[in-house]
DNA sequence: ACAGCCATGTAACTCGTTACATGATTAC
DNA sequence: GTAATCATGTAACGAGTTACATGGCTGT
């Protein structure tokens, strides 16, 4: 009987305790902001509300210890974490990734308005994606020296590198697309 | 006063109207079946429930007209529906999209197993981007015809060019992060 | 006749968000 | 001193899911 400890997780939760898996110890606001730097080009960066939420089922869980020094708690992976961890990444089937493209999405809809308003809507996008781009490089930068095979953040690095390229080809794409719009005149 | 028709709906209510928008009628089964075949691929398909109830929705706002015979029901854009459609085209600010990627995220914790099981994660992900590319093809396919510059389905061939583009691209990447990988030993 | 698909819903539940609230510490 | 950032939560809500329930129609 028992704590019904084996009880499924959400993914973010998972998520969330790979963040903590890098050897340091987060404060719920510090986690956030890890969130915010790497997690959300390929997840989602949970409100600050659901982390601190998360935080304490974690705990519950036995999966994170918490110290505090009265002001502020950080967190820190315990044994029990690292093997729910481990057995997850193991075990688990892999979904399919998801993907919610607001652009594409209005795309579809481009007989509804006049051409000029999908090119706008292509050429924004454009300027969106170099922007989420120059924000992946700054965090691939932060890991040179850090990224070689046996280092702490080889993978991290490999995810960074995938999300760079996937930018530099939706950008291919969308000039493709743009291009074959302009030319229907 | 006003039954607040005005009230926020969410992207997906929007994108169900957008399907709706190709001219035809559906029973909340058919509109099922036509997002599992293209809406699932940039955005989300619903549940069947969600469907239903997304539809009476839509219904209360007079944005689709129903039409039974008692024991189907089909439904189609009112000119209401058409107008409030095209108005959040041009004038709802377009998010950026999100991306949920369960292969990245296990990636990101690649340390924590051996390298095997990172290996066999990303083959495995190979093999299902490969059945989701065939069935986009397979849409492609069934547009040719019917998308030429003025054609109905002239947009959803375009988006669909671009997710088989995209798909081609990550199985291009994931080969390259096998390849370095492998390259570790 | 039986399987599989067409067709429509209800109920319970969880995830995750926004809005709100509070207060300490740090930088200028 | 005052603005920004650090830090931690609560409450209300909505979106969307799974599980369940029902029954007609179609092909073999």
């Amino acid at each position: 009987m028992g704590q019904d400890l084996s009880r499924q997780l959400p993914v973010t939760s998972y998520a969330l305790l790979g963040l903590l898996s890098f050897g340091d110890s987060l404060t719920g606001y510090e986690l956030k902001q890890r969130a915010d730097r790497t997690l959300r080009f390929y997840w989602v960066s949970p409100a600050m509300s659901q982390v601190y939420s998360e935080l304490d089922r974690l705990h519950d869980l036995r999966l994170v210890r918490a110290r505090g020094d009265g002001r502020t708690t950080s967190y820190s992976l315990t044994r029990r974490g690292t093997t729910t961890l481990t057995r997850w990444l193991r075990e688990t089937p892999v979904d399919f990734p998801v993907l919610k493209h607001p652009v594409a999405l209005r795309l579809l809809l481009g007989a509804l308005v006049d051409p000029d308003t999908i090119t706008t809507l292509l050429e924004n996008h454009l300027e969106a994606l170099d922007e989420e781009r120059a924000e992946l490089e700054k965090v691939r930068i932060s890991l040179q020296g850090v990224d070689q095979v046996g280092d702490r953040f080889r993978y991290p690095a490999l995810v960074a590198d995938w999300g760079i390229s996937y930018f530099e080809h939706e950008r291919a794409i969308i000039e493709d697309l743009l291009g074959r719009i302009a030319a229907e005149r």
